[in-house]
DNA sequence: ACCTAGAGTAAGTCGATACTTACCGTTAGT
DNA sequence: ACTAACGGTAAGTATCGACTTACTCTAGGT
């Protein structure tokens, strides 16, 4: 049960204001969690809670380096929703079209 | 105070799974709003409030048609959470790399 | 050995928000 | 005009989730 991530959970996790500025300061390079909870404006165990749920979207990776955690964003998770969103897209476009047609029926 | 939507807007939208479903179901073609609850676990006002939320963030579009109130999928709303996406999807890929880098400086 | 730093987890709180039912306005058909 | 269909809004509830403090554990330094 370890990379079960759909780009599903990549959306959810990102919609949380909090959990996204997280995720765009790993974007500068990896980090601590006491780093990353420095310029926040929440405590270091929230943060501990958001990486966790960034982490099961499949957006962030960890590694142990002595007694700290070294998070880093993961290409996975962002790939996946990427992926998923460039479709979405298409049939975007493809809904938009059929709207504009329908539009001209109207008429 | 007409569009004052961000991708981020966007972003929290669709975080939740009810409306996506919505969404993605007016990705097959306009739809009224009794049409849209029909195969809905949820009543139509649910419907309603959720339709307000995904307009508000510029992912639907909606005009009146008789008594109905037609919704659409709007291109600009997705256009720009895509835009903001491929532009993260780079940061992500720099921030991998500076990852990489920083853990074949651990050798 | 001991203490400190780093970080995850438990437990509890509080606000947001996804729902419900009830109601009201509007348009169309007869 | 009357009625029915459609749909937005109000008000209330209840669940979810973001946050806090307190704790426990582990790894390193001295």
């Amino acid at each position: 049960m370890a990379n079960r991530y759909q780009p599903l959970d990549a959306l959810a996790a990102l919609g949380d204001p909090t959990r996204r500025r997280i995720f765009e300061r790993l974007l500068t390079g990896p980090l601590a969690v006491h780093e990353l909870a420095e310029g926040m404006p929440v405590t270091r165990p929230a943060v501990s809670q958001h990486l966790r749920v960034l982490a099961e979207a499949g957006l962030v990776t960890a590694h142990a380096e002595g007694t700290r955690r070294v998070y880093a964003v993961s290409p996975d998770g962002i790939g996946a929703l990427r992926a998923w969103m460039d479709e979405f897209w298409g049939r975007a476009l493809d809904g938009f079209r059929a709207a504009a047609e329908d539009a001209a029926k109207e008429t």
